[in-house]
DNA sequence: AATAGTGGCAACCGCCCCTAA
DNA sequence: TTTAGGGGCGGTTGCCACTAT
């Protein structure tokens, strides 16, 4: 267990909690409610700091949490929505998610997030030399004289990744829609930016997976636009019109669905055998 | 059976904002 | 008006368990 001598010689406990240390914090709020956290050690009830007591209690012992229970299909699906809506907002994505803290949304996107990377690292390496280490994330976009991006030729650069023919529609599909913000002209308005909606009308063309069912039940689930929660900010929290932050490429799997992530995943894996 | 890769999770860090003195 | 402290929040890290090779 880490311990900390700070500046007043008090000793600061770090690391996993005891149960004894919890139910010293829930007597705390039991009492006061949840609030005055740094009185907890001013008063040498523990020795932490208020905000790691106030993260324990958020996190793990506030009543009706959805503790050690996975996300389910239709929470993955509402906080991808949400994401797509406010950005990287977790507390305010959990507070949609009965039972869910901001801790548990952060968690899950991270996880997927390093899932979607992963199945496009393969997606990339897998081919030819020359674009061993290559990743799409990374990769430059065109931009036309006026500075816009072509979105035409942003899909035709994909080809110069030398992606598998029956990939390509995949890739396309999550190449639009996850265009990093830092890969823009600054002047760029919000406006004249693709807006982030999953189309997946190109998959009707395609005959390699146009009959497989898991293609058909998504054209099914996501083939008319996700409606809207009512709220007018975009994914950087901007009113739109406005301009983009640029600083946070995090838009770029955005409404990406749970089920596209699995079927990308096996087309990944089949392509290295 | 051993090892590497991955997912899931808890907790800390650092920045920012708000408020009271 | 300024400033210090508390609290909120997003990013990150590290650990553990499980699974695939």
């Amino acid at each position: 267990m880490a311990r900390q001598k700070q500046n007043d010689g008090a000793y600061i406990r770090k690391g996993p909690w005891t149960a004894e240390e919890d139910e010293v914090l829930i007597n705390h709020v039991k009492r006061n409610g949840p609030r005055d956290w740094s009185s907890i050690r001013s008063k040498g009830l523990l020795p932490r700091t208020g905000k790691s007591c106030r993260l324990r209690w958020v996190n793990k012992l506030r009543p009706n949490l959805k503790t050690g229970c996975k996300f389910s299909a239709e929470e993955e699906r509402m906080v991808i929505q949400l994401q797509a809506q406010f950005g990287n907002k977790w507390a305010k994505i959990a507070a949609y998610l009965q039972g869910r803290t901001d801790n548990d949304v952060k968690n899950f996107w991270s996880t997927r997030r390093k899932r979607f990377e992963r199945i496009l690292q393969k997606s990339t390496s897998s081919n030819s030399p020359k674009n061993k280490g290559k990743s799409l994330v990374h990769h430059e976009f065109p931009v036309d004289k006026l500075g816009m991006v072509d979105l035409p030729d942003l899909v035709k650069a994909n080809q110069l990744l030398n992606v598998e023919a029956e990939q390509q529609p995949m890739l396309e599909a999550t190449l639009i829609n996850m265009i990093p913000s830092s890969d823009f002209p600054p002047h760029l308005s919000l406006s004249q930016l693709p807006q982030p909606q999953l189309d997946l009308s190109f998959l009707s063309g395609c005959k390699e997976i146009d009959q497989d069912p898991i293609v058909l039940n998504l054209l099914d689930m996501f083939g008319e636009e996700i409606p809207p929660l009512g709220l007018e900010e975009n994914a950087q929290g901007n009113k739109l019109g406005e301009l983009k932050d640029l600083s946070t490429p995090d838009i770029f799997f955005d409404e990406f669905p749970p089920e596209m992530l699995d079927y990308l995943e096996t087309l990944t894996s089949s392509s290295e055998l």
